[in-house]
DNA sequence: AAAAAACCGTACCAGTGGGTACGCTTGCTC
DNA sequence: GAGCAAGCGTACCCACTGGTACGGTTTTTT
């Protein structure tokens, strides 16, 4: 049980570091005051996660390992298209439009320039990893002759372009706060029955 | 030519303070080194821009500007909606994607939590002055009959959508590169054929 | 040409945060 | 229960930056 709770204090520390990145911003979030939150020492988390950037890379992986197996679970039944479309793009909102994504995009994108880490880890940990199985599902219909599609990977981004238009760097921008449950089936309500009228055979 | 010669000194140091600021990022740009590759003085530049973020809000502001009258400039004439579609898509994309509004948009979305003045500015200087002139051309064409459209402001966000799809973000990551003058043909060739097969009458 | 205003360069101040070192406590192992 | 490792709290070092003050020089105005 010791490394089962040793997990559960990492957890913990950075769930801490999450919150304190939402409320602060990346560059603003001390790692002193993630220590003091945790009640846990500075040397600690230096030795735990080597230094900030450490830190706040364990948060993204962790966190894309949590967004992949939810969007992955949505991609993987066989129910009819329109209704994948529909759970995937729900799920991909909630996910990417959240006050935690958020946080963490931002940091991503502040630092994109002094250290490019952060980014890399969130996009092969996210993108890179959501999106095959996406394009897999797309081709599959294809195969089944429900949909219609020259290139499966334009048709994902067309798909993306329509969930999120520009609401996504809005958001970024803190321009809109996070999206409510109706707020969101609606979005993805819109952008499937856009595609659907691109792509359906 | 006493003001003649002030605005372009103030251009000047604009210039400069976005070339720092794609170098560096918005926190890592300090005042000094503005000042220095300026020949200019930390003093005057707090003397002319207030602070820091008066300094960039200014930019902001003069890019938002330069911006807004070109996009304009495209959706004005009266030529097909094919035509402007093509046009005024790559014009954003171009704008949107290169290197300085990058830089910008970066430092706008990194200071959203502890200023999000930049952030406004940005909008409203932005988005809200070029967004009506967008949705009133497709208006335009929907009672021409051209365009069947229900929610002009909608089919906006559409276009908007399949224009960038997720470039912008994976471009303020630094996943992308700026793109070259054939791949923002591309896309908004895609973007305008879709967008048409959505909604041409 | 003289007076005045603007401006450059430099020095200075204060606050801050990342990263390290160290003593003391806690809790697990044997 | 003794020994040992892990971890908490604090203090410390160092570099940096935003913002201000000041003296000397250039430029404008009159």
């Amino acid at each position: 049980m010791k490394a089962a709770s040793l997990n559960q204090r990492r957890d913990e520390i950075m769930d801490i570091a999450v919150e304190i990145l939402t409320e602060r911003g990346y560059r603003d979030t001390s790692m002193l005051e993630v220590a003091k939150r945790a009640s846990a020492s500075k040397e600690t988390l230096y030795a735990w996660f080597g230094d900030k950037r450490g830190l706040f890379e364990a948060v993204i992986q962790r966190n894309a390992q949590a967004v992949q197996t939810v969007l992955a679970h949505h991609l993987a039944g066989n129910a009819p298209a329109e209704r994948v479309l529909m759970a995937f793009g729900c799920a991909l909102l909630e996910l990417l439009l959240g006050d935690g994504a958020v946080a963490i995009n931002r940091a991503a994108i502040s630092e994109a320039r002094a250290d490019p880490t952060l980014a890399q880890t969130l996009a092969s940990a996210g993108r890179e990893a959501t999106l095959p199985a996406f394009i897999q599902f797309l081709e599959l219909h294809r195969k089944r002759g429900v949909l219609r599609i020259d290139t499966p990977s334009e048709a994902a981004e067309d798909f993306l372009g329509l969930l999120l238009g520009d609401t996504q760097v809005r958001r970024l921008l803190g321009l809109l706060s996070a999206p409510r449950k109706a707020q969101i089936n609606a979005r993805a309500a819109r952008a499937t029955h856009a595609f659907l009228r691109l792509y359906a055979a």
